[in-house]
DNA sequence: GTATCGCGATGCGTTTTTTGCATCGTCTTG
DNA sequence: CAAGACGATGCAAAAAACGCATCGCGATAC
C-alpha cells in the first residue's frame, strides 16, 4: 500500500537504529528518508527519534507511534485478507514463529497440505529460540507462534495446546530399545545427548533429573537435533525428543521410547497468537486447520 | 496527518455517495479525487465502489475497507492523544453524543469544569434522538455517549450507570406540590404533559401507567422539555423529568417531586463507549471525570 | 590533541507525482 | 429526444519528493 510508505520507512529506521542504514535497505538516499521522518515529526508536533552520535533511537513518543504503525500494518493485512476472501479465492500471507520442534516435521506437512487447498496463501516460517517467538508475536512480525514449554510472556493468547510426552531416542540396537517405556533411573550408565538448557525439552528433563537426583553421563549438548540424530549411532548414546518432531527414525535405524510420565511430566506445545488481536483470515484458517490436524494425530492430548 | 489523505478521501466519498460531491467538500477537483480512488482500488486489486449512474456506492470490500479506515483514524487519534499526553500538554478532542437530558444542565457544567483544568481539550457535543447516539459510537463519530434508557445496540460498552428516579415537575402552587412523593394514582384528574413516545422517560411512564391502568389526561406531547417547562404554568399542568436534567426550577416557580419508585421504576442513564475501543486519552479522562462527578452528586445511584 | 570517520541536517537543481482543465461516453430524467 | 449529472481519461501545469553536494557535530583512533 503506497500510502503507508512513510510509516514503513519509520519502522525501518526504528529497526535499523540509523537513517543511513535504513535508507540503504530501502534503496533510497538518506536525505529523502531523513526528510520524510522530519516531515512526520513535524506533523505530529514532536520528535519520534532521539538523535545520537551513532544514529537514532526511538523516544517514548516514537515507541508508541511505531507500535501503532505495526498494528496498522497487521490490521491492513487482516482487512486485505478478508477482502480477498470475499472473492472466493483465499489469498494472504501467514507468518509463523516456531521453535525447531514443530519446524522439523509437523509444519512442513501442515503448510504444504494447506497450500494444496489454498495455493494463493504464502507462508513465512521463522525459526525462533527461547522467548523470541513470543517477542515476534508482540512486535507483529508473526501471526502465529508454536511454542514448546514454557510460555513466558503475559500477552499471548493460547489457542490450543498439545500434550507431548518426552521420548528417548536411541539406535535400534541399544539395550534400552527393548523396553516399552524408559524410566529415568534406566538412564544411569548410558551416555546422553541433551538439548541446550534454554530448550523446553531440557527444562523438563532437568526438573525430572533434579527430582530423582539421577546420576547421568552427559556427553554432549547441542541445540540441533539434526546433529544429535546423526550422532547417536557413533556413541551409541541416547537423545531426547517430542513426538511432533519425530520423523522416520527407522530409516536412520533409530527408535524412540516414551519416558515414563511419572518421572518426567509431559510437556505442552502451545499454539499462540497475540492476545486481543484479530488474525487475518488466512492465518486464522490455517490455525484452525493445524488444530484440527493435531486433534486427529494426538486426539486425547489437544486442548482448546 | 498527511499520509492519510487518500483514506480520508475515500471516507468522504463513501459518506457523500458521489465523487463529485465529495470533491467539492474536500476542495479539490473530482478528477484528482477520482484518480486517487482508482489508484487505491488498483493497489488493493479490487474495486471498493460500485459505479452507479447517480454516483458511487461501497461494495462489500469497500464496506470492510472503510470500516478499517475509520478505526485507523480513531486509533491514530488515540495514539496522538497519548503522545501529546507525554509532553504534559494534554490536548485532545472529545466527541460526545447525548440525549437532551444530560445536555441541559449536567454536560455544560461538566465540560466547562473539565476545560478549566485542561484548556487544550476541545469538545463536540452532538444532540441525538433515539438510538442515534449508539449509531454514532458505532460509526466512530462520537467517543462517548450518554443514553437514558434503553440501550438497544449490542456493541456499546457501558462504563457506568446512574439510576434516575423520575420526577414530576409542576408549578409551585400546584396541589400535588404539597406531597413529598407523587404516586401514579395521584395523577388522575390532573393535566399532564408527556414527552414523546421514543423518549426513555415516556417509556418508563408508559409501563407504569400500563401496569396501574391509571386514567390520565394527557393534554400535550412534546420532545422539548424546554417548551414544557415554560408551558406548565399556563395550564397548571404536570411534566416529567429526571434529576440530571433539572436546573433551577425555583426561578421559574416550578418544583419537582419524585414519583414513587413502586409505581414507576427508576430509569438508568448509561455512560457508554464503543465496545472494544480504546478511547483517546482526553476522552477517557473526561469520562473518568464525569463518572467521579456523578458519583458525588448521585452517590448511591452510580454503578460502574 | 588532533585527524578522521560516521552521523543527521540542509540548500539547490532535477525528477516524479499529483492536480486541474477540457472532454468523452454513459445513464437517468423530464 | 434533449438535458443534466456522473465517472473516466489525455494533457499540460503545479507541487512534492528525490538525489547530490555539503555542513556541523560528536565519537573514535592514533
Amino acid at each position: 500500500m503506497r500510502y503507508m510508505t512513510s510509516l514503513r520507512f519509520i519502522d525501518a529506521v526504528a529497526r535499523e537504529g540509523s537513517i543511513r542504514k535504513a535508507a540503504d535497505k530501502l534503496a533510497i538516499t538518506s536525505t529523502a528518508l531523513n526528510r520524510r521522518i522530519l516531515a512526520i515529526e513535524d506533523e505530529l508536533g514532536q520528535p519520534l527519534f532521539e538523535r545520537l552520535p551513532g544514529g537514532v533511537r526511538l523516544n517514548t513518543a516514537g515507541e508508541l507511534f511505531v507500535q501503532h504503525i505495526r498494528s496498522q500494518f497487521a490490521e491492513l493485512a487482516r482487512v486485505q485478507s478478508q477482502i480477498a476472501d470475499l472473492s472466493g479465492i483465499r489469498r494472504g500471507h501467514v507468518r509463523i514463529a516456531s521453535g525447531a520442534d514443530a519446524l522439523r516435521q509437523f509444519l512442513p506437512k501442515a503448510v504444504s497440505h494447506y497450500r494444496t487447498e489454498h495455493p494463493a496463501v504464502t507462508f513465512d516460517l521463522q525459526r525462533c529460540y527461547g522467548e523470541d517467538a513470543e517477542a515476534r508475536l508482540d512486535s507483529l512480525d508473526a501471526d502465529i507462534a508454536l511454542i514448546f514449554e514454557p510460555i513466558r510472556m503475559a500477552h499471548v493468547h493460547v489457542a490450543a495446546t498439545v500434550r507431548q510426552t518426552l521420548h528417548c531416542v536411541m539406535p535400534d540396537n541399544h539395550p534400552l530399545s527393548q523396553r516399552e517405556k524408559v524410566r529415568l533411573r534406566d538412564l544411569a550408565g548410558h551416555r546422553l545427548c541433551l538439548p541446550k538448557s534454554d530448550s523446553g525439552i531440557r527444562q523438563l528433563l532437568d526438573t525430572g533429573l533434579m527430582r530423582r537426583a539421577t546420576d547421568v553421563d552427559v556427553v554432549l549438548e547441542s541445540d540441533s537435533f539434526e546433529f544429535m540424530q546423526n550422532y547417536l549411532r557413533f556413541e551409541n548414546a541416547l537423545g531426547f525428543q517430542i513426538p511432533i518432531a519425530l520423523n522416520d527414525l527407522a530409516s536412520q535405524r533409530l527408535v524412540a521410547r516414551p519416558l515414563d510420565p511419572a518421572d518426567v511430566p509431559p510437556g505442552t506445545l502451545h499454539l499462540c497468537h497475540l492476545k486481543g488481536r484479530v488474525l487475518p483470515v488466512a492465518a486464522a484458517k490455517f490455525l484452525d486447520a493445524i488444530i484440527t490436524s493435531l486433534r486427529t494425530s494426538y486426539s486425547g492430548d489437544v486442548d482448546q
